[in-house]
DNA sequence: TTAATTTGGTTTACATATAAACTATAACCA
DNA sequence: TGGTTATAGTTTATATGTAAACCAAATTAA
């Protein structure tokens, strides 16, 4: 039996407010890790499973660009994503008709088959883990992410400056 | 002006328990990049401010093993990070007198200056992001993140097997 | 007190992440 | 039309993250 690890108090908390926030904070780090061991059997990383899940459902082509986009992926990080997942032969790029500078982005079948295998059981992995919520909680958080997000996304961040 | 990026629905959610942790997931990677832009002229990450954080305020000479297990940094990654910012010249490795096997670990006098410098500009980051929030709804946060920690490290994941 | 196990830390190999510089192509516009 | 600018993607350099193998010192057990 392994000994659990906890965390306590990371940061000397000086409110409520900041508290909460690293709340989000850890879980964000502590979900990202059960994801990864989740997955290890089959993908490399949550990421991976996101793009996949992307393609699947995607109602037309998609091109690295848009992938990027929606997954807050940087595009210089896209790059070396894709080429090891091609290299792994769950996807793979074809020239894009009407622009010579993207390409469009497929799942092979050889992924199409692992998303499937994949995707069920992740399903109900989230929703057990979300169990201890009631659907008024549920709905609070998500609506309380949307705001942050919102937030985070406005404020346009000023790096301290020296 | 750059064109604000919008990341809509990711995944194909199938239901709302999986819309609400994918907003968590999502809001963890927008304040990590958020608070690495923020840190950026000082420090190389929010990481490296936890760290920094938890010596100024530790109580006891702090191991590397401590600040690890603390904020939930792989030991395997604690080296690297201590390496650099020893050569930083933020903090110092000096010999633990117990144990042969240990370091701890101090904030040099530059350190403490750089956290010095660096916290307070951060607190207030913090608190004016949150300020979209009423203290019922940081209440709930910070219960709700709590209850979600507890539940993945219950989890004990069982990776997909083939 | 020796032998087995645990613990603190490092190393290696690899994946993910960012910023910045760069190339090629496409779009815009005077 | 031709020159500027924007876009898609790659590359490079560097930081963070994990797992696994490893070493040395400490602890536990026989």
């Amino acid at each position: 039996m392994k000994k659990k690890k906890q965390h306590n108090q990371i940061v000397h908390f000086e409110d409520k407010e900041h508290e909460a926030l690293m709340g989000i904070w850890w879980t964000g780090i502590l979900l990202r890790k059960s994801a990864k061991r989740f997955f290890s059997n089959y993908l490399s990383s949550e990421v991976q499973f996101n793009i996949m899940i992307v393609l699947k459902y995607a109602e037309k082509e998609m091109t690295q660009n848009e992938i990027s986009e929606q997954l807050l992926v940087d595009k210089s990080n896209i790059t070396g994503l894709i080429d090891r997942m091609e290299t792994a032969g769950l996807l793979r790029r074809t020239e894009a008709p009407n622009d010579r500078r993207c390409h469009h982005i497929e799942l092979t079948e050889a992924g199409r088959e692992i998303i499937d295998k994949v995707e069920q059981p992740y399903r109900n992995y989230v929703k057990n883990l979300m169990r201890i919520f009631n659907p008024q909680e549920i709905a609070n958080i998500t609506d309380y992410m949307a705001r942050l997000q919102q937030a985070v996304s406005e404020e346009n961040i000023t790096a301290l400056s020296r």
